[in-house]
DNA sequence: GTCTATACAGTGATAGAC
DNA sequence: GTCTATCACTGTATAGAC
């Protein structure tokens, strides 16, 4: 299934969304410029433009870009009928995890929260197609666990608190502090991730 | 105590600080303009000029302001020697909770991850002088219930990673959707931090 | 679809009067 | 300690040739 962005305009839209992104990632929005984007993407600024309607609607290309890739792996979790409740929710979290700190789209958060006041739709866009279905799949994993009597009937907001808070700010953590050379020592991801999966498990464990 | 700077040039240094804090907060670093602080601060740029000598060593003011404060509220609770430990992890939790999401440090660390890379020792300063100073003070608490058998043996990073997650997002999902109107309906407060806490004490009691 | 050339408002920062 | 005036530069964005 390929969206009608991906064949319009060829490869040429798709090459700046990703050399673009990784600038945004490092430099932040109002920190990167039209003309750094075109230099990185050995364009001119002209060339961009004939792409994008501006400076925002780049941002919102790069953003939006990997709401599919990111919650594709979750949905193919999810659709799995031979799991076992504990099973699936274990790895929908590894999935998460993955999603959140490596991904582009998860590591744009602290991103979104520069430009929301300046431009509040990207914002929407950010919870109602990437947030929100990213907690509705969990959701399913849970409530088919409840159903079961695998799980105890938690909280929705209160689970997710605790469950998307330290992989979240574990990827904010490893942005802010990326010039650290001792990174991993400090946030080590696996190790951190393995005993937040142990502690959401006991959590809702029947 | 007062600090060095709190003495030298009076109040308009504070008042600076303030108005800018909120300036960047809302607008980011690079989306901050020193004509725009000028403006809000009723004087002229070349006034802010006198008082700092440049963007960065403003930038660098206004996060740096609020470490004394952030953590005089812990300090004050870690000092009590009167409180159970469980008492004293509670009331320490409910002021990390007050501070990351209230006060204008807490609510500064996307600002950090924004010009983390440009400025390496804004990153550092911060983690130094706030995030390990502020574990270190949480870690008395703990250290001195596992050592009255009241808590159990956990191991430092993991139980941070459990502790300061999900505050830390909730204070970053409240700036990236401050433009919502049914903001404390998706991001209680007070009530996603009580659930919270009842996790941690649960994960810790001996 | 990509280029050169350019418009022009806004940027951080400084000099020097008061 | 605050001002006016100005600097050199970069910002986003566009017009029009090829």
């Amino acid at each position: 299934m390929t969206t009608r962005e991906e064949i319009s305009t060829g490869s040429s839209r798709a090459k700046i969304i990703s050399t673009c992104t990784e600038l945004f990632l490092e430099h932040g929005f109002a920190g990167t410029s039209m003309s750094a984007i075109a230099k990185a993407c050995q364009m001119t600024k002209a060339s961009l433009y004939y792409h994008f309607s501006g400076k925002e609607d780049l941002f919102i290309a790069c953003v939006t870009d990997g709401y599919g890739v990111a919650l594709r792996a979750l949905q193919s979790i999810v659709a799995d009928e031979t799991a076992a409740p504990h099973d699936k929710l274990k790895r929908a979290l590894i999935a998460l995890y993955e999603t959140t700190i490596s991904s582009p789209v998860g590591r744009m958060s602290p991103l979104i929260a520069e430009v929301s006041r300046a431009f509040p739709s990207v914002a929407r866009s950010f919870h109602s197609e990437y947030i929100a279905p990213q907690q509705a799949l969990l959701w399913q994993i849970i409530e088919a666990g409840i159903a079961s009597g695998d799980f105890r009937a938690v909280d929705r907001k209160q689970l997710f608190h605790i469950v998307f808070g330290p992989m979240v700010t574990l990827s904010l953590s490893r942005e802010m502090f990326a010039s650290f050379d001792d990174l991993d020592e400090h946030f080590p991801v696996e190790e951190l991730r393995d005993s937040h999966i142990e502690v959401i498990i006991r959590m809702i464990r029947a």
